[in-house]
RNA sequence: GCCGACGUAGCUCAGUAGGUAGAGCAGCGCACUCGUAAUGCGCAGGUCAGGAGUUCGAGUCUCCUCGUCGGCUCCA
């Protein structure tokens, strides 16, 4: 029989009856020990599968991919099995790979605490060092559901009661058997490296109203230092993390006594927001955007016009007052819409696009809070923009534009977009929908934006464009969304009047470019490490008099600075010149000017940037011009 | 909201079997006047998240509330 490798020119001659392993062993010993699937016309196989005389085959390692989902699903069943031995009683609900790592939900007859994860571990060790073979197992789904029943497995049977195949697969390995469509490491012998991360609760099938299973998260990997790189991530992450910043730069904090999920700005956080916010109320108005301010409090009956109170009330903060109903505001476009509408307008005034920092309170539930990634109260930097459905690729074109080069100068410039398509519920014609998706797509082309399709993921009243950003550490975070909506403008019943003097249903385009101020706080936080760029940063240069005899001439350079618009402090606290450097380091300010005699003397100074560079002898006009390039060029170049 | 963990000085954390709180840093004072990541000494600082209960006695045990963390669910 001959085989035909995927990458190989030539082809592989083998004997019929052979499994995929023993063609590696053959062909190519080398790769027995890191192949740890086989693809064949797209379809994954086990390593102890057959060949059978068909397409083309591909090796598929740890390094890709779909290679990790089955390293990782091993590992899963490997992790049940240790449970399983641990506590017989456990019944195992559903163990899959995850983008990173694995998990398993599990019932179990006690609480897991953090303290068991070293002892599960230490059983998965006893199972790998068994080196199991893995086996794939065909059966009748009767038979599987009996076969379940005697192990007293009743989420297995749930399942394989719901399933549709029959027959349906199973994995052994000892006496471990688990429901699973594979495929699987030929033996558990295969995972190297492992850890249990995390425990948290789960429902059974995602379902708030069913059974709390103990979900145990792991990861696995072929070598330690794939692991140990894994593990330095994560706390690379955690040093990141902005809500230890946010404390520790004093930029923001939370109170018990405030109510969850709102921010308290402190000097520092409250400059480096309105930074942000200034920023973007300039590069709105050079882009067209007219700026308006509407009220956080609106009557009810606003929210029965816009639909809201029927499909977001349980979002909504309300009250009552003279009998009438409250609403604080959750969104800003029912405001931009009166407006709209407190005038005739004409097809020249489109699009009219109509830019808010807007800030609004949503309920959230109290277990979704994080930090400044999931608030109640926030504010974004909201437009909406009116247009005639003949202006939607351009508009649309226009709002991606301004996304990206807008995340560009705050240093990002990796991203992800997806489009999304019509849902199950939707408002307005198919063809309508039709047409606006692919106005969307179109604008996205003509970007020469690489873009997934999110099938029904669109919100009911029209298609979206979704961008996601990655950070300096890999991590993606949702950014820019822009919603074309066909409802809003029906509800208010906005129009225009057209060249032929009848009158016309705008388009609406929903778009945020930073999105929730707050969350893109925590995200640029997070992105720098606290070490924001000089544009950025809440104090840009510390003054460090060396001794008492050099404060007054720190204090009138403070004041030169000041003067330029410049951040900028003394630290004429009574401590050495070491401590002061430091705690300029700590509150990662971008630069430090310290003067002493020398200084005094030749009118010169000595400045230690953040990175840790000392620059002795810069004269004073250099500092500054250099300075001011930097700012005004939002460089995020740590180099002097 | 649900599951679990947690909440002790401004911050980070200790607190043994229930016997009425402790460190480091920060703060304040004094001395030192310093050349690129912690000068020394002293002082002050807590109704142990809030409330109720058990107990002769609760930071420690029980319940409720609030908040935080990890997840789930949700996310127009």
């Amino acid at each position: 029989m001959e085989i035909r490798l995927k990458g190989w020119d030539r082809k592989i001659i083998v004997d019929t009856g052979i499994t995929f392993a023993e063609l590696l062993e053959k062909n190519f010993p080398h790769l027995l020990e890191k192949v740890v699937a086989v693809k064949v016309d797209g379809q994954l196989k086990d390593l102890t599968a057959m060949v059978e005389d068909e397409g083309e085959v591909e090796l598929v390692e740890y390094s890709n991919e779909e290679g990790k989902e089955v390293y990782w699903h091993t590992s899963s069943h490997i992790m049940a099995q240790a449970v399983i031995e641990l506590f017989p009683q456990s019944q195992l609900a559903i163990g899959p790979a995850i983008k990173e790592g694995y998990y398993y939900d599990i019932d179990l007859p006690r609480r897991l605490v953090p303290e068991d994860l070293p002892i599960i571990e230490e059983k998965m060790r006893e199972i790998i060092e068994r080196d199991l073979p893995i086996k794939r197992m065909q059966m009748r789904r009767k038979e599987a559901i009996e076969l379940f029943r005697e192990r007293r497995q009743n989420y297995k049977i749930e399942l394989l009661q719901e399933m549709e195949e029959d027959p349906v697969t199973l994995y052994q390995q000892g006496d471990f058997i688990d429901l699973c469509k594979g495929p699987h490491l030929p033996s558990t012998g295969r995972v190297r490296e492992f850890k249990l991360l995390s425990l948290a609760g789960a429902y059974w099938r995602g379902d708030e109203s069913r059974a709390m299973l103990q979900r145990i998260y792991g990861i696995s990997f072929e070598t330690k230092d794939e692991l140990e790189e894994f593990l330095h991530l994560k706390e690379e992450a955690e040093r990141r993390d902005h809500r230890r910043l946010g404390k520790e730069l004093d930029l923001f904090s939370f109170h018990e006594e405030a109510g969850a999920g709102v921010v308290l700005y402190h000097p520092k956080g409250a400059i480096l927001r309105r930074i942000i916010e200034r920023y973007l109320e300039e590069e709105h108005l050079k882009r067209g955007y007219q700026m308006v301010i509407t009220p956080h409090l609106y009557r009810g009956d606003l929210w029965r016009l816009s639909g809201h109170m029927d499909y977001y009330k349980e979002n909504m903060f309300t009250f009552e007052k003279e009998n009438a109903e409250y609403v604080v505001k959750p969104m800003n476009c029912p405001g931009h819409l009166l407006i709209y509408k407190t005038k005739p307008r004409s097809y020249r005034d489109l699009p009219l696009k109509f830019f808010e920092l807007g800030t609004v309170y949503r309920y959230e539930r109290s277990g979704v809070l994080h930090g400044l990634l999931r608030v109640r109260g926030f504010t974004q930097d909201d437009a909406h923009i009116f247009c005639a459905r003949e202006q939607l690729r351009e508009q649309v074109y226009e709002c991606l534009e301004f996304a990206f080069s807008a995340l560009k100068d705050f240093g990002f410039s990796d991203f992800q977009v997806n489009l999304s398509t019509r849902p199950e519920r939707y408002v307005g014609s198919d063809e309508i929908w039709e047409e606006a998706t692919e106005e969307l797509a179109q604008a996205l082309k003509d970007h020469a934006v690489d873009y997934t399709v999110d099938p029904g993921e669109g919100v009911f009243y029209g298609p979206k464009i979704d961008v996601k950003l990655k950070d300096a550490i890999g991590r993606l975070w949702q950014g820019p969304t822009i919603q074309a909506d066909f409802n809003l403008p029906e509800r208010f019943d906005i129009t225009y009047a057209g060249k032929d003097n009848r009158p016309h249903r705008p388009v609406m385009i929903h778009r945020v470019v930073l999105a929730g101020i707050e969350r893109f706080l925590g995200i640029l936080i997070e992105h720098y490490g606290g070490a924001l760029p000089l544009w950025l940063s809440p104090v840009q240069v510390v003054i460090v008099p060396i001794a008492d005899r050099h404060v007054e001439c720190a204090r009138h350079l403070n004041a030169t600075f000041l003067s330029r618009g410049w951040r900028s402090e003394v630290d004429d606290e009574n401590q050495t010149l070491n401590m002061k450097i430091r705690r300029a380091q700590l509150q990662k300010i971008p630069f430090a000017v310290i003067i002493g005699d020398k200084e005094v003397q030749e009118g010169t100074i000595s400045v230690r940037t953040r990175s840790g560079e000392d620059l002795r002898n810069l004269e004073k006009d250099e500092f500054i011009t250099r300075m001011e390039k930097k700012i005004q060029q939002r460089s995020f170049d740590e180099d002097w």
